[in-house]
RNA sequence: GGGCGUAUAGCUCAGCGGUAGAGCUCUCGGCUUACAACCGAGCGGUCGCAGGUUCGAUCCCUGCUGCGCCCACCA
């Protein structure tokens, strides 16, 4: 052995440990801000959500994202790539109280001694005040990220750890802050009392990208309602809503209500007079064909509303449940009395009792006929949601502006989609956009509002002069921050201020990912070298919130886009196909199958599928899991053997046909691995390549096996180590964005530094050394070595049984590219004696080899 | 209801206007001094269905069907 570096028995165990640690020790994937813009690589990682653990998908769409980095790195690029940590929002407010057992009250005031119980009490939560909430968040988050970053690095992202952002971090809450500031000075945030999107159980309200239907049991209730000529029945499924009706429609073609429309009718039990309208948006064939039209038990009901200007008469409080007050416009002593019969009760409740009462009066025709409809669902929510009016925050983006609307298609199509076809997805999503971005949440961890507003004289807040700070203050929490030229013991008191009391939406920090992790108006010259990014990856279920909410961000601030490409990863899905649940997937984790398979094993695997394809995992059957694995183990053993040959970091003269022959088409596999990089497609240059590895393996080394231990002569040896050598180095490069610790093994047994820092593979070099070369002669030798392998299997005999004569027949030029290789192939094939018999015939024509055994 | 994707061997997936591919599985054989966690050989497919374009279609076009996803106003 010339290379004492080898080991003897090449072992993937403990590859992760060891380069996990050198690496860092290296600032092997360390940023270089000296880097100017056409020179680095920026990547908008997603910063996962730390509240929860890390299942299969991220970790198989994380390591798409890092080949991908690998490979810029390779090309000469400093690759910046952060990581971030979403910290902020709901989830993690949730995760505080189970774990704490804890509940925020932000009328309390902050205790500097408290200390959360040893085990959480769920029955009786401890109030605390939002300070000691937000330190518990922080702590809990604190702990997540330890454990997250650890996986990461066992996993091999190639992050430049020095570089990391949490969303509720200093830099974060400022970047978000300031950018609203921006928007309320450029007029694209503001603010309005209006209907919202409402959740009940955590009392906030909710933005469209946050909906999702469900499908729920529920019921048509046929109901007459008292009209100039007799009854009028409609078909509701929430009969509860009818004292907050303002009105019927129907459809303007629609014969059978043409005489009622412009007159009124009467609610049954309320005798309240409500008009008779027509609206195109009402479908004749739905239901009995006239709605009634209520404040607001949907959507649609927001659209009549505010189309035909109608009153506003909400029962539905915040809590979700029916107003306890008996609201004005129920006059009649009936009305009134029927009301507090639903006073007070939720929805469920109130229909039930609603119904009852509709039977004992006859305005119920026929028994409610059972449906399952789908019902709109805060998508992190339990009930459905309910529509409520109230003061929010909105920015502007698009969907309630045309000119701005088409704007954000058109940087859609500016954006490059790996795959293509997820653009439809965005435009689907920014054509259909009813109404603007509602940013404000009433929750207590989050990033607050950067706003005050003045009280009057009754100390009731005035909401349209709002108080604002200067920008070098941010962040500020207006709850504890006191506005310029005021105290804090002014705060909520007549002619004094108050704070806004809501956070943004978790989405209007995350939008802002780009320019937190970039360093936005914190270090310019960061900020200048980065933005716009290279690439966003990311989900394609979040298209329509992060993907689209980062366009609207960057469009307003910086009328660009905030990076060239989005690389949209697929699902993991389940053996039966369906898509992987957290809990499903957390049956193993991706630590232990990182652990018992190894790292690289695992990114096989995971740059096995390209960008937007969804995988199925079967995480007790994992077989392209282990394919990866002996894949590793392959690489360990090959180069081993290479290494053991003699062969060197500097190759010399290469002179056999074979070997050129084997250069040449490594050229080629470096074109098209290298094409497929530049096009996002990991996937199809790990094919590549580790086809050529396997065939490299399995014949070429087998042939020129006696040639490089020296049993022919010095320059056949001589050429089959060269060729050996810059084989090696380059299929290690290739794999190394893909491998990263099997490569870099091997790579320190002959060479000097680190492959994720070597120069990716170049085509042409290897066209110059392969001069001459032809891939023809490569396939004669596989070919030819295959026949006498036959020969011996059919026979039952071991490869390494003698072989008295090979007799090739067949056309002339075929007969001399198996010449060109006939010695190799006999040394590998214990052949004695070849003989060739030329064949007249036009070629291509098929060769026959007679094996003699 | 609208949109997008997808359909190739038992399984997971490549491919592509010119005689159907890989890995896994399965069968048979082999301890060949890099690797038995290995190697060699083999079995296995009317490329979802129906039309069309073409000298020729798994590939291009049209329609249909199955599966998946996204969107859509809960009457």
């Amino acid at each position: 052995m010339t290379n004492s570096r080898v080991p003897d028995k090449p072992t993937l165990d403990g590859l992760e440990d060891r380069w996990v640690a050198d690496w860092a020790q290296q600032g092997t994937y360390s940023f270089d801000r000296t880097a100017t813009r056409e020179n680095v690589y920026a990547i908008d990682t997603p910063p996962p959500t730390v509240s929860g653990s890390l299942h299969v998908g991220h970790v198989f769409s994380y390591t798409q994202t890092d080949a991908i980095a690998r490979y810029q790195r390779m090309r000469g690029k400093s690759v910046f790539y952060p990581m971030g940590w979403d910290d902020n929002g709901l989830p993690t407010e949730r995760r505080v109280q189970n774990v704490y057992g804890v509940r925020c009250d932000p009328s309390l005031p902050y205790d500097q001694d408290f200390t959360p119980p040893a085990k959480p009490d769920m029955k009786n939560e401890i109030p605390i005040s939002r300070r000691n909430f937000v330190e518990l968040c922080e702590r809990l988050t604190d702990e997540d990220e330890k454990q997250f970053e650890s996986l990461w690095r066992l996993l091999g992202l190639s992050v430049d750890w020095d570089m990391t952002y949490q969303t509720i971090g200093d830099d974060a809450r400022a970047a978000s802050q300031r950018a609203f500031l921006h928007n309320l000075n450029r007029g694209e945030a503001y603010q309005a009392e209006a209907p919202t999107l409402w959740d009940v159980t955590f009392q906030t309200a909710v933005a469209q990208a946050e909906l999702e239907e469900r499908d729920r049991d529920g019921a048509y209730h046929r109901i007459a309602f008292a009209g100039p000529t007799g009854p009028v029945y409609i078909e509701t499924t929430r009969p509860e809503l009818i004292p907050a009706c303002v009105a019927l429609v129907a459809h303007p073609d629609d014969e059978r209500y043409q005489p009622l429309f412009g007159k009124t009718v009467r609610t049954p039990l309320f005798g309240v007079e409500v008009q008779v309208y027509s609206h195109p948006l009402a479908e004749p064939d739905k239901g009995s064909g006239i709605a009634m039209i209520c404040t607001f038990g949907d959507t649609t009901d927001v659209t009549w509303w505010r189309e035909l200007a109608l009153p506003t008469r909400s029962v539905i409080g915040r809590d979700g449940r029916l107003l306890g007050e008996t609201p004005p416009w129920l006059e009649q002593p009936a009305a009134r009395s029927a009301y507090a019969e639903l006073a007070g009760k939720t929805p469920f409740s109130a229909q039930q009792r609603i119904v009852e009462l509709l039977a004992e009066s006859g305005d119920l025709d026929g028994e409610p006929r059972k449906i399952s409809h789908p019902v709109k669902f805060y998508e992190r929510g339990t009930k459905p949601l309910e529509i409520v009016t109230t003061r929010q925050w909105y920015i502007r983006n698009g969907g309630r502006d045309v000119g701005l609307r088409r704007q954000l298609v058109e940087r859609g199509r500016e954006l490059v989609w790996h795959p293509e076809h997820m653009r439809h997805r965005y435009e689907n999503w920014v054509e259909g956009l009813t109404g603007d971005w509602l940013v404000s949440r009433q929750r207590f961890f989050g990033v607050p509002f950067p706003i005050w507003y003045r009280c009057d004289a009754d100390g009731e807040p005035d909401y349209n002069q709002p108080l604002l700070p200067d920008e070098d203050q941010l962040p500020i929490d207006p709850s504890t921050d006191v506005p310029a030229g005021y105290t804090e013991d002014q705060r909520g008191k007549a002619a004094g201020f108050i704070g806004d009391p809501d956070v943004l939406d978790t989405w209007a920090t995350s939008s802002l990912s780009p320019q937190i992790a970039g360093g936005w108006e914190r270090d310019p010259d960061l900020f200048a070298r980065v933005f716009p990014m290279d690439l966003r990856p990311q989900g394609h279920d979040i298209i329509r919130t992060w993907l689209f909410y980062t366009v609207v961000r960057a469009h307003h601030e910086h009328g660009s886009l905030p990076w060239k490409n989005a690389a949209l990863s697929g699902w993991i899905l389940d053996p039966d196909r369906k898509k992987m649940s957290k809990s499903k997937g957390n049956v193993v984790t991706p630590r232990e199958l990182l652990e018992r398979h190894g790292s690289d094993a695992f990114r096989y695997w995971a740059c096995s599928s390209r960008l937007g394809m969804d995988a199925a995992f079967d995480p007790r059957n994992p077989t392209e899991i282990k394919v990866g694995r002996r894949l590793a183990v392959k690489i360990l053993n090959a180069s081993r053997f290479a290494l053991g040959t003699g062969v060197r970091a500097q190759p010399g003269a290469i002179t056999e046909p074979l070997d050129k022959a084997l250069l040449a088409e490594l050229a080629a596999v470096v074109a098209d691995a290298t094409a497929a990089y530049e096009d996002y497609n990991y996937a199809a240059a790990l094919e590549r390549t580790e086809t050529f590895f396997w065939a490299l393996c399995d014949d070429y080394l087998e042939l020129v096996k006696a040639r490089a231990y020296g049993e022919r002569d010095s320059q056949g040896a001589e050429s089959a180590r060269s060729t050996l050598s810059v084989a090696l180095s380059t299929v290690l490069r290739l794999l190394a964005p893909v491998l990263p610790f099997v490569t870099e093994e091997v790579w320190s047994w002959w060479q000097e530094g680190t492959v994720h820092r070597a120069q990716w593979p170049a085509a042409e070099p290897l066209a110059e050394l392969a001069a001459g070369g032809d891939v023809a002669v490569l396939r004669a030798a596989a070919e030819t070595i295959a026949a006498v392998r036959k020969a011996k299997s059919d026979a039952k005999l071991s490869m390494r049984a003698d072989v008295a004569t090979l007799r090739v027949t067949g056309p002339a030029g075929r007969l001399d590219l198996v010449r060109s290789v006939a010695a190799d192939v006999q040394a590998a094939g214990r052949v004695a004696s070849v003989e060739f018999t030329a064949e007249p015939g036009s070629e291509p024509a098929e060769v026959r080899y007679d094996v003699a055994l």
